[in-house]
DNA sequence: CATGAATGAGTTTTCATTCAT
DNA sequence: GATGAATGAAAACTCATTCAT
């Protein structure tokens, strides 16, 4: 039996206080002691546990990116042992995009945070560039299995994760009253498939 | 000749020295003394022209935003007198939206800021919610020329504009090197205007 | 004719709009400019009129000190010619007092005001000191008329404006449902009417 | 021996500090700083020990006011156990009041600020408001040993207190070589003694 | 005289970071 | 590891004062 926590579990409790605090306020107006309190934990801890306070937003942005590309894994990974491609699949990942992802409004405001903070930050944008990337080539690989056109493939893979970000970010700016997002995404969504 | 400038021109002097600082910092991270130091004017002066900080980002985020209405104002009573519509204006808005919109990277860059900030404030939010619905609704009416559906062409206009918001974003966020923006731009568009 | 105003009226203007702006806020939190409005003039002019924020302060003092020994000579004069005297006198004097100096809210918190200047003023302090020996010496005088003992007469002088000015300051600071200051006023100054 | 201070004895230092400053200059132009240099410790410190500037002051009122009904009524208990009453009661305690009170310079001086302050501070005012109240039932009962009359002893208490706020006053205004203190006060004292 | 833009010193406040216990 | 007092840099904001027009 462990007799103390994995310094591991604390530092994902402090990544987790600040995912709720990013639901409050943006980042540079978080203190570390809003965090702390969030997290439950003493303020001078997060020094402790972290270089700075940039070091936390680094690790909290990885940390992030990891959670989603796992949620996409296990996705995927119950999708193979289906056995399902062709449009099917497409349709089907869309499916999940759509409830899991782009329609989830405190991930989706949190990213539009991210995006901002990548903007101006190198390292951060790394990080952003290589999730986008993977993001594209499995959609990619998914639509060609459709269409035997890699680069044709691609291309809309690039294009629907756009237009997913884009709608993803209507989804914080706009208000549901004047934009039905799910008909928007679905009524797009089932052209793309069509064009397959 | 004025003796005395137009205070209008002192403040859009300060405004535009926002503008450029938002290019190398984020606004929390750009303090007023920064602005001044870029507008060539005294810090305490922003006071007098500005209730307070906010009121100056409230008020530039106006601006810009008035300043691409203009823009594409200017380019739609342009189009008007050649009288042109359907398929052939469509391909002509996207062509004046790419170059002087969704690819001017230093637009793009602001506005990626801009939508943080509108995420967690509702005013700013007011305002770019109003400039999208605008922007929106000018699309629809452009599509309809050619679709004469007017709900049809209002779910591919926000679509459309979706895109183009997602597109500004990888513009900023993903590299070149690995992405051609313009081709994944101008593919999907054209894809656009095939199904109207 | 006079072709433009007595610069003393345009000083007098200003005054009177620092004693309406310390009805509401100390000197201190009152700003140049706070008096300006209320005055309806420029700010800048205030620094023509007066050498600087202090000056004001200064020549506001002397100005409602002068007011109030007007007051209080007009007062004088009116008596002397009713050849009034002795306890008649002191009782009128007291009835006078009462209502147009320490039972005047405005004044009064408006003097508190100025005695804490004073406290740590010399200049302010000289020219309260003066005030006070005046109005002592003045109040004496009339009790001597009843007296004939001008040491005896200072001093009941001295301590009744003493007891006026605490009872000024309780009318300010405390509440007249706890604190009936005319009957206090009044009970006290008949007492000091008996033992004349 | 305790390691570390008790936090309660850091925020004593500090508004003690602020006693020292308000012997100097008024509370409007003592700075965070100027009580943090007095203090001996960190600007910062003050705002880790109290919500902001006013807070300060807020607490140092209380602090003030407790410590001088500290004074009295440990006063009041030596006085209890001689068991003694009636006119010497009094006597003893104008004694008391004089030296300890209302000839206590320093004292007199912040009290001054104090009132002006709570002339334009509601909360303040409330604080000032029960202290004299308390200040004045407790002479009033001690009238009331000589008197037997209630409602005579409280406003002979109460134009007492007047009195000598206004004596308060005037050691801080007037020069002694115009006034001489202690010979009004104990003068005036002596015939309300005798009244009894 | 009158105006109001411009200056810059000074103030309160916040907060990441350090460190002794 | 954990705590919370202490530090000091930097920020927004205020405002008396100056001065060109």
């Amino acid at each position: 039996m462990p007799r103390k926590k994995n310094p591991e579990e604390k530092k994902i409790q402090i990544l987790e206080a600040l995912n709720q605090c990013l639901h409050e306020k943006p980042f540079d107006k978080t203190s570390i002691k809003d965090i702390a309190r969030v997290a439950g934990v003493n303020h001078g801890l997060l020094h402790y546990y972290f270089k700075n306070k940039e070091d936390i937003l680094t690790q909290y942005i990885e940390y992030v990116i990891d959670h989603y590309k796992s949620l996409f894994n296990d996705w995927m990974i119950s999708q193979q042992t289906q056995n399902i491609g062709g449009k099917k699949l497409v349709e089907d990942f869309f499916g999940f995009m759509n409830t899991r992802i782009t329609l989830n409004k405190k991930l989706s405001k949190v990213f539009i945070e991210i995006w901002a903070i990548a903007a101006y930050n190198a390292d951060i944008r790394t990080i952003l560039q290589q999730a986008y990337q993977e993001w594209i080539s499995a959609l990619s690989e998914m639509l060609n299995t459709a269409t035997n056109d890699p680069a044709a493939a691609w291309k809309t893979s690039a294009a629907t994760v756009a237009f997913l970000e884009g709608m993803a970010l209507f989804s914080i700016i706009l208000t549901p009253d004047t934009f039905d997002f799910n008909q928007v995404l679905t009524g797009f969504q089932k052209k793309i498939i069509e064009t397959l």
